[in-house]
DNA sequence: TGTACATCAGTGAACGCGCGTTCACTGATGTAC
DNA sequence: TGTACATCAGTGAACGCGCGTTCACTGATGTAC
């Protein structure tokens, strides 16, 4: 399949690039259908490899997914010792930062992300997983919440609680309109747009104020 | 399995019974773990059935829960009938009733919402099912946004945009606190709580003005 | 350097489990006369 | 009202498909001497 034709001698050279095939072939396969409507022998014929070897490598579907994650994951440490960023979030452009940041990471890994959103629906084990991805993000940004207290701006509520609500929102947009092809409406949207809308709906929801003539 | 006891006569009135203990069968195991790792005979064996009786009634797991949300949605047009309330997104109360109104028919129908987001998952059918229910509410929502701009305020973007960032968000937030157990540090939520930090949330993004100190 | 044997990655046909689906059968309800 | 037959809801054992998983085999690479 125009996969670079191999040049590999030495055993362990051989197993590591047949590993390769079989993890870049998965990505591959769960973007145009999913995880859940994957076989292991969809991933293996698109590796152009025999059924049997993929147990050489993985004992389940699971686990090639938990391998793609971690090297996911490894990808994004790196990405955080970026130059330092701004982290006053009454700054719009702090704000910005973040969810471009976020919307880049997911498009760079739709394939991760929809794996284990579906992972975490039939299996709690990747639910956990999510959860744990999601927490050390979520500590940082707690940090940045600061400054817009800090600022004598109250937040909407529990810092706890807004970060949820912060994840949630780009999470679930991000998946309606990289994944799930919009609302619905034919419509598409851009990167710069999304990112926008979002910008500006966390910037003004977390340190924004209410119109004036509201009780409150 | 504490269901009362028949005392139905009729040929139609007792296939009737079948098929809504099959159907109430199917809610309280697709809550108890999910929809794809459902299999027919868990919901015949709750409904205290034989497993041919299935298909005296649905051909499919699908089809059954399309007449779940057949069911769901007739109950939420009554609740559509309520009396009028205040469209103008601008007033805090009007924006934390359509969130306390989301909320409520989430925790009601948890199995129904939790079925549809993993039957999209693995079959489009659905997908563009749950586009459909959601264009339906956010066309309704377009209109409360009129009342910003016309208060002079600027939306975060387009209007289509921000439907769908409002649900985005409340789809997401409903699902991790009231399905998956929150966010991972065992913190539970009460219902006022959630309401309000979204409440808060949505209202400042939509009709709240930055912090001043911004260029923009 | 050469030869003989050991080890390993990869192969793919075959096996077998799980589960959806069928179907001959039962007993009860409805209908005809 | 009673009798005989037809129809239908429900039953559950059995069937068979799909797919994950195994394993004897092949050929290539590594090692010992």
């Amino acid at each position: 399949m125009g996969r670079p034709v191999s040049t590999v001698t030495g055993r362990k050279a051989k197993a590591a690039e047949t590993e390769a095939a079989l993890k870049a072939a998965a990505k591959r396969v769960f973007a145009e259908r999913g995880y859940v409507n994957t076989k292991i022998t969809d991933i293996t014929a698109e590796a152009g490899r025999a059924a049997g070897s993929f147990y050489n490598h993985f004992t389940s579907k699971d686990e090639l997914l938990t391998a793609l994650l971690t090297d996911m994951l490894a990808e994004g440490d790196e990405a955080a010792e970026q130059p330092a960023h701004n982290p006053d979030f009454t700054d719009r452009d702090a704000v910005r930062w973040h969810v471009a940041a976020y919307w880049a990471f997911y498009r760079r890994h739709i394939s991760e992300m929809v794996a284990l959103r579906q992972a975490a629906m039939a299996n709690p084990e990747f639910g956990l997983r999510l959860q744990e991805i999601l927490a050390a993000d979520g500590a940082h940004m707690v940090g940045h919440f600061e400054h817009v207290t800090a600022a004598g701006i109250p937040l909407p509520g529990d810092p706890r609680l807004v970060v949820s609500a912060f994840q949630s929102l780009l999470d679930q947009f991000a998946y309606t309109w990289l994944v799930a092809g919009g609302d619905g409406s034919g419509r598409q949207i851009g990167d710069d747009e999304a990112i926008d809308v979002l910008t500006d709906f966390i910037h003004r929801g977390i340190a924004g104020t209410p119109p004036a003539t509201q009780e409150r």
